[in-house]
DNA sequence: TTGAAAGCGCTAACAC
DNA sequence: GTGTTAGCGCTTTCAA
């Protein structure tokens, strides 16, 4: 069997205490030489203290468990993760995933059993910017990742998405469009569509812009959906727009696709602008997408250092909003002298 | 704080022996009437076993590692985490998620702490189907997934590319094509790519069509690569391929933009398959990409009940090869009477 | 500078 | 049918 504290101690002559001193860093009171013996006996019988009864001796078990809505049919979660995984490794914790498919059982059963396993921190994440009913039972030093409890009352981190929509209509303003489409989503769920719009509207006002109702058109998230709406756009015309500003990067290959059936030309005759940035889409489109990132990988950080207390700014339970830079790639240019 | 066994036993004026008993289910020996009692003085504390203490004890933690190379830079991640996720819930089991970015000594420290954490059993991912020397220290019964350990030894399963790549050419010879291309990518490092070369040459044996090196092309492994070598392809005039089978999804993408350039119609014209099933790319082309699907979800299932010794055939040291599924949609149909 | 011993919360052998 | 108790492997108080 593996080595206990115990094995260690008569390998180097000393207590227990003495090498549990040692191990822990304590060394004021132990002298170098007996220090090293404890540690030269640790390494010859290849101890490894055990986590569960240092955990269940502390009460501090150095795990986090982070809950999470979705995370197979999205491939944002992978870099929500991976933030929340890099500081977790950096501050000696380990992390439970749970999956729970937004099944409010499995979501009890989880916290059920996280709680037994008394993990030091507790992280709920979901996979798209949306308000949530903290489930019951969470504890109250719980943080929110990519979602707002909607109540309040914890601590959370979300995707600054009027910015991030105010920046993209920035890029196209600054290019020298004035006839700027909002293609959004139909679907409701996700409160970055309003808070977008708020940012397109905002910046829109800011130029001396009129909003004309007429561009801003709506269609399911997906690429022919974005194609469908874009349809619209197009067929408006002397008046259609000369950029328009995307949703998502999905609805951006839609509106691709619509461009190019109609022989127009990205970004000479329209200019477009997408939002995720997300992985294997965006930068492959012909020609490559300028679009809003999505700040992952930097919430995940930020939710794992707000759990494990490593942070000051993680103390307010007003929700932290994280930029979403511009990507600037090849679908955004001047809007064409003329249009046909 | 949290209630212990020993106040359930108070509050219901029985041992802790008999609380335990009850909440192990071992009730046998244990009369209704007590075990009802017990029962609810548990709900009324509001008791919840310490897994920690039970894990001290029993050297069972009900936990398993889960050490992946990558999970940021890849949607494939997802549905194999779903697959381990999901049995490992059936079994009331929690999983620790450790992302390694394929570094060694990230790799060393995750096996140590999870040693530490004594969980019942390990699992070794890679995000690619590909040889992996197993790092030192890995425990003997861990399960390598999507990826072959070098030496052998260890149980594991990987996509079976090689008839995978057989179906996707199948598909094209029952088609009707005889001048089918492989497309392949000029990375040589997932051992998929010269599998799935070895089901292509295979079914073209079988049906009879000699093998025309001019149809086996490289090219990197993106949209770009893809259209390039696609290109090359198209060059060869009258004896260009009526139909291509490329690496994967993303290349099958550049060989999209390659043949609407020329004009060409994707079925009518050229008929293309693709590898993978990549989530909101395979679907959402135009047409929609017929391809082959990676089992995934699957794989993860199928490790995590090898880890967990919850299946028959998960015990011999011969990888387990998964079934890469045929995914029919409209990318692939007859060949053109003409090749102009 | 070092050691003895209590106790974290549980299970299970054994006694009644 | 139920209870007593040792002990899982560690940390930490207290004493020497």
């Amino acid at each position: 069997m593996r080595a206990r504290i115990s094995d260690v101690a008569a390998a180097a002559g000393v207590s227990v205490t003495t090498v549990s001193l040692v191990m822990n860093g304590v060394e004021s009171r132990i002298s170098d030489e007996t220090s090293q013996r404890v540690r030269d006996a640790a390494r010859a019988v290849g101890y490894a203290p055990s986590s569960l009864a240092r955990g269940l001796r502390t009460q501090r078990t150095r795990t986090v468990g982070l809950i999470s809505d979705q995370i197979a049919t999205t491939p944002f979660a992978g870099r929500m993760l991976a933030g929340a995984q890099d500081v977790a490794r950096d501050h000696g914790h380990l992390v439970f995933l749970v999956n729970t498919d937004s099944d409010e059982t499995i979501e009890q059963e989880a916290i059920r059993a996280l709680t037994a396993h008394q993990v030091d921190a507790m992280i709920y994440a979901t996979m798209w910017h949306r308000t949530v009913t903290p489930p019951a039972g969470l504890r109250p030093d719980t943080v929110f990742l990519d979602c707002r409890p909607d109540g309040g009352g914890f601590r959370s981190t979300v995707p600054d998405d009027r910015e991030g929509g105010a920046s993209a209509v920035r890029e196209l303003v600054a290019a020298g469009h004035r006839r700027i489409a909002y293609l959004d989503t139909v679907d409701t769920l996700p409160i970055a569509s309003s808070l977008r719009l708020e940012g397109y509207l905002a910046v829109l006002a800011e130029a001396g812009i009129d909003a004309d109702p007429a561009l801003h058109v709506r269609g399911a998230t997906s690429a022919q959906g974005g194609r469908e709406a874009t349809e619209r756009l197009l067929d408006l015309g002397a008046d259609r727009p000369t950029a328009i500003f995307c949703f998502n990067d999905r609805m951006a290959v839609g509106a691709y696709t619509a461009a190019h059936r109609r022989g127009l030309d990205i970004p000479r005759d329209v200019s477009i602008i997408g939002y995720d940035d997300q992985q294997l889409i965006a930068a492959e489109q012909d020609p490559p997408l300028t679009t809003i990132a999505l700040p992952h990988y930097e919430m995940g950080r930020w939710a794992m250092e707000a759990a494990l207390g490593v942070r000051a700014d993680g103390d307010t339970d007003a929700a932290y909003l994280m930029e979403c830079p511009v990507i600037r790639r090849d679908s955004v240019g001047p809007p064409p002298a003329e249009v046909g």
